[in-house]
DNA sequence: AAACTGTTATACTTTATGTATAACAAATAT
DNA sequence: ATATTTGTTATACATAAAGTATAACAGTTT
Protein backbone atom coordinates (compact mmCIF):
# COMPACT_ATOMS: atom_id res chain seq x y z
CA UNK A 1 0.00 0.00 0.00
CA UNK A 2 1.21 3.39 -0.99
CA UNK A 3 1.19 6.31 1.54
CA UNK A 4 1.64 10.08 0.30
CA UNK A 5 1.47 12.64 2.50
CA UNK A 6 0.08 16.36 1.39
CA UNK A 7 2.65 18.52 3.20
CA UNK A 8 0.92 21.70 1.89
CA UNK A 9 -2.19 20.08 3.68
CA UNK A 10 -3.90 21.58 6.85
CA UNK A 11 -4.44 18.63 7.53
CA UNK A 12 -1.86 17.42 10.38
CA UNK A 13 0.44 14.57 9.27
CA UNK A 14 -0.84 12.17 11.75
CA UNK A 15 -3.98 12.48 10.53
CA UNK A 16 -3.65 12.00 6.89
CA UNK A 17 -1.64 8.74 7.44
CA UNK A 18 -4.42 7.62 9.84
CA UNK A 19 -7.11 8.35 7.36
CA UNK A 20 -5.06 6.75 4.62
CA UNK A 21 -4.60 3.36 6.23
CA UNK A 22 -8.45 3.50 7.12
CA UNK A 23 -8.75 3.90 3.56
CA UNK A 24 -6.34 0.84 3.01
CA UNK A 25 -8.82 -1.23 4.92
CA UNK A 26 -12.41 0.08 3.46
CA UNK A 27 -10.21 -1.17 0.22
CA UNK A 28 -9.69 -4.36 1.53
CA UNK A 29 -5.65 -3.21 0.03
CA UNK A 30 -4.90 -3.84 4.12
CA UNK A 31 -6.77 -7.15 5.61
CA UNK A 32 -7.19 -8.45 8.80
CA UNK A 33 -3.70 -9.90 10.44
CA UNK A 34 -1.72 -7.63 7.71
CA UNK A 35 1.92 -6.33 9.14
CA UNK A 36 2.15 -2.27 8.80
CA UNK A 37 6.11 -1.00 8.26
CA UNK A 38 7.53 -0.29 12.03
CA UNK A 39 7.47 3.33 13.26
CA UNK A 40 10.66 3.94 12.22
CA UNK A 41 10.73 2.02 9.07
CA UNK A 42 7.65 4.25 7.88
CA UNK A 43 9.04 7.26 9.08
CA UNK A 44 11.79 6.86 7.12
CA UNK A 45 9.98 5.98 3.92
CA UNK A 46 7.69 8.80 3.96
CA UNK A 47 10.40 11.06 5.29
CA UNK A 48 8.73 12.60 8.49
CA UNK A 49 9.87 11.94 11.89
CA UNK A 50 9.13 8.25 14.20
CA UNK A 51 6.89 10.21 16.47
CA UNK A 52 4.57 11.29 14.32
CA UNK A 53 3.97 7.76 12.57
CA UNK A 54 3.64 6.57 16.15
CA UNK A 55 1.43 8.89 17.43
CA UNK A 56 -0.98 7.76 14.41
CA UNK A 57 -0.79 3.89 15.09
CA UNK A 58 -1.21 5.05 18.48
CA UNK A 59 -4.93 6.28 17.48
CA UNK A 60 -5.60 3.76 15.27
CA UNK A 61 -4.87 1.38 17.82
CA UNK A 62 -7.42 3.33 20.44
CA UNK A 63 -9.72 3.42 17.80
CA UNK A 64 -10.39 -0.25 17.40
CA UNK A 65 -7.97 -0.67 13.80
CA UNK A 66 -4.32 -1.79 15.09
CA UNK A 67 -2.74 -3.95 17.55
CA UNK A 68 0.78 -2.94 18.31
CA UNK A 69 2.81 -5.84 19.38
CA UNK A 70 6.37 -5.79 20.34
CA UNK A 71 7.07 -9.79 18.56
CA UNK A 72 5.09 -8.64 15.23
CA UNK A 73 4.89 -4.59 15.23
CA UNK A 74 1.76 -3.01 14.14
CA UNK A 75 -0.78 -5.86 12.53
CA UNK A 76 -4.27 -4.67 11.42
CA UNK A 77 -6.80 -5.76 13.96
CA UNK A 78 -10.32 -4.30 13.64
CA UNK A 79 -12.58 -4.26 16.90
CA UNK A 80 -15.89 -4.43 15.40
CA UNK A 81 -18.57 -2.54 17.62
CA UNK A 82 -20.80 -1.93 15.39
CA UNK A 83 -23.15 0.37 17.75
CA UNK A 84 -20.34 2.56 18.44
CA UNK A 85 -19.24 1.99 14.91
CA UNK A 86 -23.06 3.43 13.81
CA UNK A 87 -23.05 6.49 17.02
CA UNK A 88 -19.87 7.61 15.30
CA UNK A 89 -21.17 7.63 12.09
CA UNK A 90 -23.99 9.78 13.18
CA UNK A 91 -22.41 11.98 14.75
CA UNK A 92 -20.13 12.63 11.76
CA UNK A 93 -22.99 12.94 9.41
CA UNK A 94 -25.05 15.53 10.79
CA UNK A 95 -22.09 17.91 10.45
CA UNK A 96 -21.36 17.11 7.07
CA UNK A 97 -25.53 16.50 5.95
CA UNK A 98 -25.90 20.24 7.65
CA UNK A 99 -23.60 21.79 4.80
CA UNK A 100 -25.35 19.85 2.14
CA UNK A 101 -28.77 20.33 3.21
CA UNK A 102 -27.79 24.29 3.36
CA UNK A 103 -26.38 24.30 -0.65
CA UNK A 104 -30.04 22.58 -1.22
CA UNK A 105 -28.94 19.14 -1.71
CA UNK A 106 -31.73 16.66 -1.67
CA UNK A 107 -31.79 13.48 0.25
CA UNK A 108 -32.16 11.10 -3.31
CA UNK A 109 -28.87 12.91 -3.99
CA UNK A 110 -27.13 12.17 -1.08
CA UNK A 111 -27.98 8.58 -1.27
CA UNK A 112 -27.00 8.65 -4.72
CA UNK A 113 -23.31 10.12 -3.52
CA UNK A 114 -23.39 7.12 -0.51
CA UNK A 115 -23.94 4.70 -3.52
CA UNK A 116 -20.70 5.87 -5.48
CA UNK A 117 -18.61 5.69 -2.88
CA UNK A 118 -19.44 2.36 -1.62
CA UNK A 119 -19.21 1.00 -4.70
CA UNK A 120 -15.36 2.66 -5.46
CA UNK A 121 -14.75 0.84 -2.08
CA UNK A 122 -16.12 -1.94 -3.09
CA UNK A 123 -14.13 -2.36 -6.10
CA UNK A 124 -10.72 -1.55 -4.23
CA UNK B 1 -31.15 30.71 18.27
CA UNK B 2 -28.70 29.65 21.15
CA UNK B 3 -25.31 28.90 20.57
CA UNK B 4 -23.79 26.54 22.88
CA UNK B 5 -19.98 26.58 23.56
CA UNK B 6 -17.91 23.38 24.63
CA UNK B 7 -14.55 25.09 26.03
CA UNK B 8 -13.16 21.78 27.04
CA UNK B 9 -13.85 20.14 23.53
CA UNK B 10 -10.90 19.73 21.29
CA UNK B 11 -12.56 21.42 18.77
CA UNK B 12 -11.89 25.16 18.03
CA UNK B 13 -14.25 27.65 19.17
CA UNK B 14 -14.21 29.47 15.78
CA UNK B 15 -15.57 25.52 14.41
CA UNK B 16 -17.88 25.27 16.91
CA UNK B 17 -19.16 28.25 16.13
CA UNK B 18 -19.46 27.67 12.48
CA UNK B 19 -20.93 24.54 12.79
CA UNK B 20 -23.43 25.56 15.13
CA UNK B 21 -24.62 28.14 12.58
CA UNK B 22 -24.28 25.94 9.97
CA UNK B 23 -27.34 24.08 11.61
CA UNK B 24 -29.34 26.16 12.88
CA UNK B 25 -29.64 27.10 8.88
CA UNK B 26 -30.36 23.17 8.33
CA UNK B 27 -33.05 23.18 10.77
CA UNK B 28 -34.50 26.50 9.42
CA UNK B 29 -33.81 28.32 12.51
CA UNK B 30 -31.77 30.73 10.72
CA UNK B 31 -33.29 31.63 7.68
CA UNK B 32 -31.98 33.74 4.07
CA UNK B 33 -32.32 37.06 5.22
CA UNK B 34 -31.99 36.94 9.16
CA UNK B 35 -29.63 39.29 10.57
CA UNK B 36 -26.77 37.64 13.42
CA UNK B 37 -25.27 39.71 16.48
CA UNK B 38 -22.70 41.76 15.84
CA UNK B 39 -19.16 40.34 16.57
CA UNK B 40 -18.80 41.74 19.34
CA UNK B 41 -22.12 41.59 20.72
CA UNK B 42 -22.05 38.02 20.64
CA UNK B 43 -18.65 37.86 21.53
CA UNK B 44 -19.63 39.10 24.71
CA UNK B 45 -22.65 37.21 25.04
CA UNK B 46 -20.64 33.97 24.38
CA UNK B 47 -17.78 35.29 26.36
CA UNK B 48 -15.56 34.83 23.94
CA UNK B 49 -12.77 37.65 22.22
CA UNK B 50 -14.57 39.29 19.33
CA UNK B 51 -11.61 37.98 16.80
CA UNK B 52 -12.73 34.50 17.15
CA UNK B 53 -16.89 35.71 16.44
CA UNK B 54 -14.99 37.25 13.42
CA UNK B 55 -12.87 34.55 11.87
CA UNK B 56 -16.23 32.15 12.45
CA UNK B 57 -17.98 34.86 10.52
CA UNK B 58 -15.18 35.26 7.89
CA UNK B 59 -15.07 31.68 6.95
CA UNK B 60 -18.62 31.08 6.48
CA UNK B 61 -19.11 33.99 4.42
CA UNK B 62 -16.16 32.43 2.35
CA UNK B 63 -18.10 29.54 2.23
CA UNK B 64 -21.53 30.42 0.91
CA UNK B 65 -23.04 31.07 4.28
CA UNK B 66 -23.37 34.68 5.21
CA UNK B 67 -23.04 37.97 3.48
CA UNK B 68 -20.96 40.84 5.87
CA UNK B 69 -22.20 44.46 5.74
CA UNK B 70 -21.63 47.63 7.60
CA UNK B 71 -24.70 48.56 7.08
CA UNK B 72 -27.18 45.31 8.66
CA UNK B 73 -23.90 42.95 9.91
CA UNK B 74 -23.77 39.87 9.38
CA UNK B 75 -26.99 38.81 7.61
CA UNK B 76 -27.78 35.10 6.08
CA UNK B 77 -26.99 34.78 2.54
CA UNK B 78 -26.88 31.03 0.79
CA UNK B 79 -24.76 31.27 -1.96
CA UNK B 80 -26.30 27.79 -3.43
CA UNK B 81 -23.68 26.22 -6.41
CA UNK B 82 -25.03 22.59 -5.88
CA UNK B 83 -21.55 21.15 -8.07
CA UNK B 84 -19.58 22.00 -5.39
CA UNK B 85 -21.66 21.32 -2.69
CA UNK B 86 -21.88 17.39 -3.61
CA UNK B 87 -18.47 17.45 -4.12
CA UNK B 88 -17.73 18.98 -0.86
CA UNK B 89 -20.10 16.13 0.09
CA UNK B 90 -18.38 13.54 -1.92
CA UNK B 91 -15.00 14.28 0.14
CA UNK B 92 -15.90 14.57 3.36
CA UNK B 93 -18.21 11.61 3.10
CA UNK B 94 -15.65 9.46 1.84
CA UNK B 95 -13.58 9.70 5.19
CA UNK B 96 -16.95 9.24 7.24
CA UNK B 97 -18.01 5.92 4.86
CA UNK B 98 -14.30 4.47 5.22
CA UNK B 99 -14.64 4.51 8.82
CA UNK B 100 -17.97 2.99 8.84
CA UNK B 101 -17.17 0.06 6.49
CA UNK B 102 -14.12 -0.96 8.16
CA UNK B 103 -16.52 -1.88 11.04
CA UNK B 104 -18.63 -3.48 8.98
CA UNK B 105 -21.85 -1.41 8.91
CA UNK B 106 -23.57 -1.71 5.53
CA UNK B 107 -24.64 0.26 3.00
CA UNK B 108 -28.22 -0.10 4.07
CA UNK B 109 -27.11 0.62 7.30
CA UNK B 110 -25.66 3.97 6.78
CA UNK B 111 -28.97 4.95 4.22
CA UNK B 112 -30.85 4.25 7.37
CA UNK B 113 -28.70 7.21 9.67
CA UNK B 114 -28.86 9.28 6.58
CA UNK B 115 -32.50 9.39 6.67
CA UNK B 116 -33.12 9.66 10.87
CA UNK B 117 -30.79 12.69 10.51
CA UNK B 118 -32.29 14.02 7.00
CA UNK B 119 -36.05 13.76 9.46
CA UNK B 120 -34.42 15.51 12.44
CA UNK B 121 -33.17 18.70 10.41
CA UNK B 122 -36.92 18.64 8.65
CA UNK B 123 -38.67 18.92 11.75
CA UNK B 124 -36.15 21.59 12.94
C1' DA C 1 25.30 -10.65 21.44
C1' DA C 2 23.17 -7.79 17.86
C1' DA C 3 19.27 -5.93 15.67
C1' DC C 4 14.65 -4.93 15.70
C1' DT C 5 10.05 -4.07 17.83
C1' DG C 6 6.79 -0.59 20.41
C1' DT C 7 7.14 2.77 24.08
C1' DT C 8 8.43 6.67 26.81
C1' DA C 9 10.96 10.89 28.01
C1' DT C 10 12.96 15.27 27.10
C1' DA C 11 13.86 19.44 24.45
C1' DC C 12 13.20 22.44 20.76
C1' DT C 13 10.88 24.98 16.70
C1' DT C 14 6.96 26.27 14.24
C1' DT C 15 2.18 26.92 13.68
C1' DA C 16 -2.64 27.44 15.29
C1' DT C 17 -5.77 29.28 18.56
C1' DG C 18 -7.42 32.66 21.54
C1' DT C 19 -7.03 37.00 23.92
C1' DA C 20 -6.20 42.06 24.28
C1' DT C 21 -5.98 46.88 22.45
C1' DA C 22 -6.32 49.87 19.02
C1' DA C 23 -7.62 52.05 15.02
C1' DC C 24 -10.12 52.84 10.34
C1' DA C 25 -14.11 53.53 7.21
C1' DA C 26 -18.85 53.24 6.26
C1' DA C 27 -23.52 53.42 7.96
C1' DT C 28 -26.93 54.57 11.34
C1' DA C 29 -29.12 56.93 15.06
C1' DT C 30 -29.65 60.76 18.07
C1' DA D 1 -23.09 67.54 13.19
C1' DT D 2 -21.99 64.18 16.73
C1' DA D 3 -21.89 59.81 18.71
C1' DT D 4 -22.50 55.05 18.11
C1' DT D 5 -22.37 50.82 15.73
C1' DT D 6 -21.02 48.08 11.88
C1' DG D 7 -17.24 44.95 9.64
C1' DT D 8 -12.33 45.10 9.00
C1' DT D 9 -7.45 45.26 9.74
C1' DA D 10 -3.14 45.51 12.41
C1' DT D 11 -0.21 44.45 16.16
C1' DA D 12 1.25 42.00 20.18
C1' DC D 13 1.09 38.40 23.44
C1' DA D 14 0.08 33.65 25.76
C1' DT D 15 -1.05 29.04 25.39
C1' DA D 16 -1.56 24.73 23.08
C1' DA D 17 -0.80 21.60 19.21
C1' DA D 18 2.17 19.57 15.73
C1' DG D 19 6.43 18.09 14.17
C1' DT D 20 11.32 17.25 14.68
C1' DA D 21 15.48 15.46 17.04
C1' DT D 22 17.99 12.41 20.34
C1' DA D 23 18.01 9.20 23.55
C1' DA D 24 16.91 5.46 26.19
C1' DC D 25 14.13 1.22 27.92
C1' DA D 26 12.06 -3.46 27.60
C1' DG D 27 10.85 -7.17 25.24
C1' DT D 28 11.49 -10.26 20.70
C1' DT D 29 13.76 -12.05 17.09
C1' DT D 30 17.71 -13.51 14.61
Amino acid sequence: MYVEIDFSSEEAIYIQLRNQIIFGIATSQLQEGDNLPSVRELADNIGINMHTVNKAYTILKQDGYLKLDRRKGAVIAIDVNKLKAIEELRANLRCILAEAICKNVSCSEIHEVVDQIFNEFERG
